[in-house]
RNA sequence: GGCGGGUUGGCGGAGAGGUUACGCAGCGGAUUGCAAAUCCGUGUAGACCGGUUCGAUUCCGGUACCCGCCUCCA
């Protein structure tokens, strides 16, 4: 069996990975708040975690491998988003509005990670689905002495738990020494967190024991990590964004609850993503949903190689220039691989390079080095355990169904026009109209083979008809 | 202020205490009437200053700069 290490954050280090239970790995990654499309840095952690599922399948077999990753649909954004729309005179009720809009966000996001060549994870829990997991956990806490009312709230609190901060490397004194945030006045310390607090009327609710409300953001991944992978389960990951408050608070939930069980024993994070050297931000004007580039022809699976090729523990920089290059090895790669198929054996070098914490920049390299050597079996097995070069994303470097036997007739007939008469120019300068509008040409001594290059311009090749 | 990440050849980007990463570009060659495409060959770089070591870009300490989190935002 192949060993896999991860860098576990918990720890700080590269350990050795094994799981709870090989005939059920577990892993739980934070999804979306589905208010709108996703955006660019929305889909690395996606990326990332589905070559973890992918490489798990692998080793563990893929009836082995429980992946969740839930969607958060009750949030301020959303109410906000779904009050507009009543305001502008929609007769529906708040609820059917909300409803409706996290649904088409949902049905948004599966579009566009799916035209990134993830795999559906095999649970997709939305948080409304699972409140009273969540209103029994925040009881439990109560009970425990972990939490407690005050205000219509319920609050978590922090100094019950001795190893709160432990996660982040922080420790609750210096936060509070450094922290911006303003605390509400009935907080017992200021670092402690809602898990539940109160609904107006016009705002989603759920019955309580608090009286009428709705959950505090980080409970819903500790009652659904519960709910659908135990109280111990083998890995949890996300962004790193996430590493505090977000994750720190789900420990801390968590290990409060289930004193006896381990939560999760690996986590995983991801660093960020930055666009052309720069944060990405509405404020730059460098913000950019998935949607945005698919509908600008960058295609899936470019974005997807861009992706890989940076380390998941590094800053990645989105650049055209990385998408240009992704688009061309991608082509050169579909190229050679067309009509093979998988014979399904994953060469060792590329699967090696994934075990060892995910090197997804090193697996690419195996890769080329089986291009240059024409080992193509190898290198559409390996670009598969990478979610490359299946047919679901290949159509963009189909290319594109033009017709260009005329051209070669053309081209043909001058060229032996020019052999007789050792006047090339005509010959030439049709030669290089056709380069220039996008057409690859090759001329050998059995024949013309023209195709369609990948920056084709239609309106040149018009005007050599 | 606290915590964390990064700094590698023209660009992108890995691994490894001593031996070629890899890709793109460039350069040289093959091929071609000339090209394009393709193929072959070619790259001693690792922010700075110390330390450990026979030997460090790789380990340790410090400095500088960049980035992120601590606040709704992956």
């Amino acid at each position: 069996m192949t060993e896999i290490r991860l860098t576990n954050t918990k720890t700080r280090k590269k350990e050795v990975f094994a799981p709870i239970d090989p005939e059920n790995v577990r892993m739980y990654v934070c999804g979306p708040t589905v208010y709108d499309r996703a955006h660019i840095g929305n889909a690395r952690p996606v990326i990332v975690f589905d070559v973890l599922f992918r490489l798990l399948r692998h080793v563990y077999g893929e009836e082995y491998v429980t992946y969740v990753r839930n969607f958060t649909d009750v949030d301020d954004k959303i109410n906000a988003e779904a009050q507009r729309r009543k305001d502008a005179g929609d007769p529906r009720t708040l609820e059917e509005l909300i409803r409706e809009r996290t649904d088409e966000t949902i049905r948004w996001y599966h579009d566009d990670m799916n035209a990134l060549g993830n795999l559906a994870p095999t649970q997709e829990p939305r948080a409304t689905e699972y409140v009273g997991q969540m209103i029994a956990m925040i009881a439990d806490l109560i009970r425990r002495g972990h939490a407690y009312e005050k205000a219509g709230h319920v609050l978590f609190r922090v100094r019950s738990y001795e190893a709160y901060g432990k996660l982040s490397g922080r420790s609750v004194d210096d936060m509070i020494a450094g922290a911006r945030v303003e605390v509400a006045p009935f907080k017992e310390d200021p670092m402690d967190f809602v898990l539940w607090k109160p609904s107006t009327d016009d705002l989603p609710g759920w019955e309580s024991p608090w009286g009428r409300g709705r959950p505090g953001w980080h409970i819903e991944c500790s009652a659904m990590s519960r709910e659908l992978l135990g109280e111990s389960f083998d890995i949890h990951g996300g962004g790193i964004d996430l590493q505090f408050p977000h994750h720190e608070n789900e420990i801390a939930q968590s290990m409060c609850a289930h004193p006896d069980a381990d939560f999760a024993r690996f986590w995983l994070h991801n660093e960020m993503l930055q666009v052309e050297g720069k944060k990405m931000s509405k404020s730059l004007g460098n913000f950019f949903t998935v949607r945005d580039l698919l509908d600008k022809g960058v295609p899936g699976e470019v974005i997807r190689f861009v992706f890989l090729s940076t380390h998941y523990s590094k800053p990645m920089d989105w650049t055209e220039e990385k998408a240009k290059q992704a688009a061309r090895t991608l082509r050169k790669w579909r190229e050679m691989t067309e009509g093979v198929n998988v014979a399904g054996n994953v060469p060792l070098p590329v699967l090696q390079a994934l075990a060892d914490d995910l090197n997804t920049a090193g697996a690419l390299a195996e890769l080329h080095g089986f291009a240059r050597d024409g080992q193509v079996d190898e290198l559409k097995a390996g670009a598969a355990l990478l979610g490359l070069l299946g047919d679901n994303l290949g159509a963009w470097a189909k290319a594109p169904g033009i017709v260009l036997d005329a051209f070669a007739e053309r081209l043909g007939a001058l060229r032996e026009t020019a052999r007789e008469t050792k006047d090339y120019v005509a010959a030439d300068s049709y030669r290089d109209a056709l380069i220039a509008a996008g057409v690859s040409v090759s001329i050998a001594k059995d024949g013309i083979v023209l195709a369609a290059g990948p920056d084709i311009d239609l309106a040149k090749l018009k005007a050599l008809k």
